[in-house]
DNA sequence: CGAGCAACCTGCATGC
DNA sequence: TGCATGCAGGTTGCTC
């Protein structure tokens, strides 16, 4: 699925294509992702009108008059707006018709990801009320994370991906930006440097910013609004080259497991 | 409380 | 060709 830049990626790609539009009709397909998509979407939103799209972490939020939908797009979700004419794929799950006859379609081979409906402020929701701040905002600075990372043993790369310490960073982008910062993945989080995490908030701003502006990275699931692929993931310098040499030292790039999760890393440059 | 891990599900690459 | 295995961009919720 997508990190962050490939869900604002979309964002910005639908939000055009849906922004002002009214609903005539919901139909769900598969209503069994992460959580039962709300079935009373089927009579709730016909006749609303989108307001905007945001994004809250890795959620994206379409206002409606009454409520927000909130959609995780989960591991391999997808967002496109076709015709409604336009035949339907495999693993279209939820499909939002409109009434100029095109229809926002929600696919998901894996149905990891979920649809929540809230009629209250969408980020007092219970999926969203605990996530720790934007990788974009202030507060994600240096002192922040130092000082939440004091006596945690848990390795730096699974406490970058968590969260409640910072939403967005994915298990791509927290190998790139570790070896951008030139830190070793499985050192643990309290024994870090300020100085190093210092160099961590910088390496994650550029790496998403850049992946952002590339349009996102494709590994094979990921398309934008569009159905066409990132362009970020030539700029990837250690994910998915396990024995392939570093850029910087010629050193063999290695692959390891921390959390559950394939990690890369360059042992010579990371400390 | 934190750490570690199983689970959700399908598709694809690999090896026998 | 078929079948088994392992892996995949996320997150929750369980154990200890």
């Amino acid at each position: 699925m997508p990190e962050l830049p490939e869900v604002e990626t979309t964002r910005r790609g639908i939000e055009p294509l849906v922004a002002n539009k009214v609903v005539a009709q919901v139909l769900i397909y598969n209503g069994s992702l992460r959580w039962p998509v709300p079935q009373e979407l089927i009579s709730l939103l016909p006749g609303q009108r989108i307001g905007g799209v945001g994004r809250r972490s890795k959620y994206l939020l379409f206002a409606f008059s009454s409520g927000t939908m909130i959609v995780h797009l989960g591991m391999t979700g997808h967002l496109r707006v076709d015709s409604m004419q336009t035949e339907k794929r495999k693993h279209d799950h939820v499909e939002i018709i409109f009434t100029d006859g095109t229809a926002l379609r929600y696919n998901d081979p894996r149905r990891f990801g979920s649809i929540l409906w809230t009629l209250a402020d969408p980020l007092q929701h219970v999926r969203l009320s605990a996530l720790g701040p934007e990788p974009f905002d202030r507060q994600f600075n240096a002192s922040y994370i130092h000082k939440l990372s004091r006596n945690r043993k848990v390795a730096v790369k699974p406490f970058l991906m968590d969260a409640h310490v910072v939403v967005g960073v994915g298990n791509i982008y927290a190998s790139e930006a570790l070896y951008r910062a030139r830190i070793a993945p499985a050192r643990p989080a309290g024994k870090v440097s300020k100085a190093a995490y210092e160099r961590l908030i910088q390496a994650v701003t550029i790496i998403l910013s850049e992946a952002i502006a590339a349009g996102g990275t494709t590994i094979k699931d990921f398309a934008n609004s569009e159905g066409k692929p990132g362009y970020f993931t030539q700029e990837l310098r250690v994910y998915g080259r396990a024995g392939q040499k570093c850029k910087a030292c010629d050193t063999l790039v290695k692959q390891i497991r921390l959390g559950q999760r394939s990690t890369f890393y360059c042992s010579n440059c990371q400390k």
